[in-house]
DNA sequence: CCATCCACGTTTTTT
DNA sequence: ACGTGGATGG
């Protein structure tokens, strides 16, 4: 039999033998879907000779298309590397890097993300008068993206708003929302999508070329595809129709999103001759587990039929377990790890705790910090959220390009250079009335009137961008970023500052440096632009590092796609999950959605499984009373323990019993829980191979031929010692004299 | 122009 | 509870 059908049941077997033609596999959780995936890739190159370039997979996170990138290349011996593995958003990127000059904007483009957005979004706000305690931001954003993600532009969008004042108003915003990022030259996440499909439907030779590049498709996750994505690959595949679709209408959770189930549910109408193969032997989990899950999910309605089996049998039964508070909830949880861990039964990094709302999170981290549980945190505010890494990407995207007005105004008095809000408004009004980004206006800044001393302060900060731009021609992003650093003084403030958070920050920008030099590692031709795309387009989840011996936290939303030997579900209750939101609206469709998070929740287990829950919790600053989720009452009675001692639980821990200690307690705790905290995010970004520490010596004197990556040869002019690194200057024979850092420059002596 | 204080809303989930 | 953003005063 041919490798890359063994161990393959029937049904994946039948699905990785599928040539030509439509084929939607409904591959239920734990399925081996991935491996059907990559299986067919193999299969289709070695008997079919398919040639490697002309096969595309598509996924949603980084973290997949690295998984199936691996398992590729670990089966295909030949021509692997051609094979294009990418998420949607990546592939977009690379596809509209290349040709969206076609729609008017510069290949340079930059990608703004839902911070950006906002910010957009509030000037535009200002500027059209709208107040936004009537019409939020969000809101406007949201009703934005959700036309996008329906493919519907602004001119369709205010013909659709015809009559209602409301959307009248939307679409305005619409519209001078799409003017000002084309303007400012950047995309936001959707319009990557909807801006290729743009591109494919107005250029037939550009679509004509990648049709032929991508002759066999294949998508991952594909419930979770919106309107905008399914007409992306439905244009891609109208050619050759090899379109390979897997998902799990039962998994689908990113509505909210703009993912549209009926992708997935009317596939075949999409598709008549589609063939369609159901994968329902489940090779992660217990019988017990997937009965719990089964029963969960037999209570929403229009899906496609499918009941999850496993050979692995029973296994311990779904435990629950109720507390009167959450701190009780997530001290349980602490201790049963500890209790598991000790006997060797489970490691960290076998254990999970997944939640509904990321807020959750903190109790967890408190109790695992007193117990000393190392745990990594999944999700909250993204690395590249944080203001000093925001900042200065900001920098590197204003040396990149110089139409992003959202970055220039965001560093332009950062550090502080006196240029103040009424300096940046005439700047602003000159360019509007003058036709011009804000930063060519800056270059003006001597002949915009009303603007007085401010403009001897502005021309210093050009004329530092211009420079840096100039630097460009011979820097790597690492001799960028580092220039930035030492130029603004961004570091030399926070030192000056001294406080927990100013080296928190520190850290976090030592962390950015280590990405910049891992980028410039791992890319064989790296760029700025590929660096600040790559950046933007990272989620959290996708640097979980399977080898860190950690407890993980996280959403259930984030776990889609992982597994865990021993998983708790924390927060089972009415109002909080299912949240209060779904359970008072007036569609059902709501709690549908929340049932299938719990399904996915539920079928991460493959060991064991606990469910928890809280009578009393703060939200937001207020106690509230839940009863059990009505997702716990769903699981079969014969699967689960601990249903029936719920009452005698409560009466043995009353709350006022505990209130006194736990409230003293958690004062104490709370001085050390800052520094505790620290310390254990700092060993997070730790371990990594690319450090960078100042040299004790360097192995080159002044004076000595020393060989650049990218200058070639020069002389070492001098070497000063400086306090993170020595600076040496190089007089390069072709580059001429350059400063540089020892640590980059990576200079080797001839 | 900048620092400080207070009010408000925010969260359900994210590429 | 928490952070953000606006208003206010120096």
């Amino acid at each position: 039999m041919n490798h890359t059908l063994e161990g393959l049941n029937t049904e994946q077997q039948e699905a990785v033998c599928h040539f030509e033609g439509p084929l939607l596999i409904l591959a239920g959780a734990g399925s081996g879907k991935t491996r059907v995936l990559t299986n067919r890739i193999a299969w289709l190159i070695e008997e079919k000779q398919i040639k490697p370039w002309n096969i595309m997979a598509i996924t949603f996170t980084n973290k997949a298309a690295g998984e199936m990138r691996e398992r590729v290349n670990r089966l295909v011996d030949f021509g692997a590397e051609s094979i294009w593995v990418a998420t949607f958003h990546s592939t977009c990127v690379r596809i509209l890097r290349r040709f969206i000059d076609r729609l008017g904007y510069g290949t340079n483009f930059t990608i703004y993300d839902g911070d950006d957005q906002k910010s957009l979004m509030k000037d535009i706000c200002k500027r059209l008068n709208i107040d936004t305690k009537i019409y939020r931001e969000r809101a406007l954003l949201s009703a934005i993206s959700s036309a996008k993600d329906e493919l519907i532009g602004p001119e369709e969008y205010r013909i659709r708003a015809q009559g209602d004042f409301g959307k009248m108003k939307t679409a305005a915003v619409y519209e001078e929302y799409q003017r000002q990022l084309k303007q400012n030259n950047a995309l936001d996440f959707d319009d990557l999508i909807c801006k290729t499909v743009e591109l494919f439907q107005e250029n037939p030779d550009v679509l004509d070329y990648y049709q032929e590049k991508f002759r066999y498709i294949m998508v991952d996750e594909y419930q979770d595809t919106n309107t905008a994505q399914f007409r992306l690959v439905s244009i891609l595949a109208s050619k050759y129709r090899n379109l390979c679709v897997v998902g799990d209408d039962d998994q689908s959770i990113y509505k909210f999103r703009g993912a549209n189930i009926g992708n997935i549910l009317n596939f075949e109408q999409f598709f008549p001759d589609a063939k369609v193969i159901k994968l329902e032997q489940n090779y992660r989990s217990t019988q017990n587990i997937l009965d719990a899950a089964n029963g969960v999910i037999a209570n929403n309605s229009g899906r496609k039929e499918k009941t999850l089996w496993t050979a692995n049998g029973k296994g311990e039964p779904v435990r629950f377990r109720k507390f009167s508070t959450a701190y009780d909830e997530a001290e349980f949880i602490a201790a049963d790890i500890s209790k598991e861990t000790a006997k060797g039964e489970f490691s960290y990094k076998d254990c999970a705790v997944l939640y509904r709302t990321n807020a959750q999170s903190r109790l967890f981290e408190e109790k695992f910090l007193l117990s000393n549980i190392p745990y990594r945190l999944i999700g909250g505010v993204n690395f590249y959220a944080r203001k000093e890494i925001k900042d200065l990407l900001a920098y590197m995207k204003t040396v990149d390009n110089a139409r992003d007005d959202l970055a220039v105004r965001r560093i332009i008095n950062v550090p502080k250079r006196g240029i103040g809000a009424t300096t940046i408004a005439r700047i602003q009004d000159y360019a509007a009335s003058h036709d011009m980004s804000f930063y060519d206006a800056m270059k003006q800044a001597g002949e915009i009137p009303g603007i007085g001393r401010g403009g001897s302060r502005v021309a210093p900060f050009v004329s530092f961008i211009q420079t840096l731009r100039s630097k460009m021609e011979f820097y790597s992003v690492l001799d960028l970023l580092h220039d930035i650093i030492e130029q603004t003084g961004y570091v030399r403030e926070l030192e000056a500052e001294d406080t927990d958070e100013a080296r928190e920050r520190i850290e976090n920008i030592d962390e950015l440096i280590n990405k910049a030099a891992a980028y410039e590692e791992t890319q064989e031709q790296p760029t700025l632009s590929g660096f600040l795309e790559e950046v933007a387009l990272v989620a959290d989840v996708d640097n979980l590092d399977e080898d860190d011996n950690r407890v993980i936290l996280m959403t259930l939303h984030s776990a889609k796609g992982l597994e865990f030997p021993n998983v708790y579900l924390a927060g089972m209750e009415d109002g909080l999950f299912p949240s209060y939101m779904c359970i008072v609206s007036d569609d059902p469709g709501e709690v549908e959605e929340e049932r299938r998070l719990c399904y996915v929740g539920i079928t991460r287990a493959m060991k064991r499984l606990t469910l928890t829950g809280a009578q009393m919790r703060m939200i937001r600053g207020e106690q509230h009373f839940n009863k059990v989720s009505r997702f716990v009452k769903e699981i079969p009675e014969d699967v689960l323990t601990g249903m029936e001692k719920e009452s005698r639980q409560e009466e043995r821990k009353p709350y006022e019993e505990k209130a006194g200690n736990e409230r003293e307690s958690r004062l104490d705790f709370k001085k050390d829980y800052r520094k505790a905290r620290e310390a254990f995010r700092a060993r997070v970004f730790e371990p990594q191979q690319f450090q960078v520490k100042k040299a004790d010596h360097l192995d080159y004197g002044v004076g000595d031929q020393v060989e650049h990556i990218k200058f070639g040869r020069g002389r070492v002019l001098q070497i000063v010692e400086g306090g993170r690194d020595f600076e040496v200057t190089v007089d390069f024979e072709k580059a001429g004299v350059k400063k540089m850092f020892a640590a980059f420059a990576k200079l080797k002596k001839v």
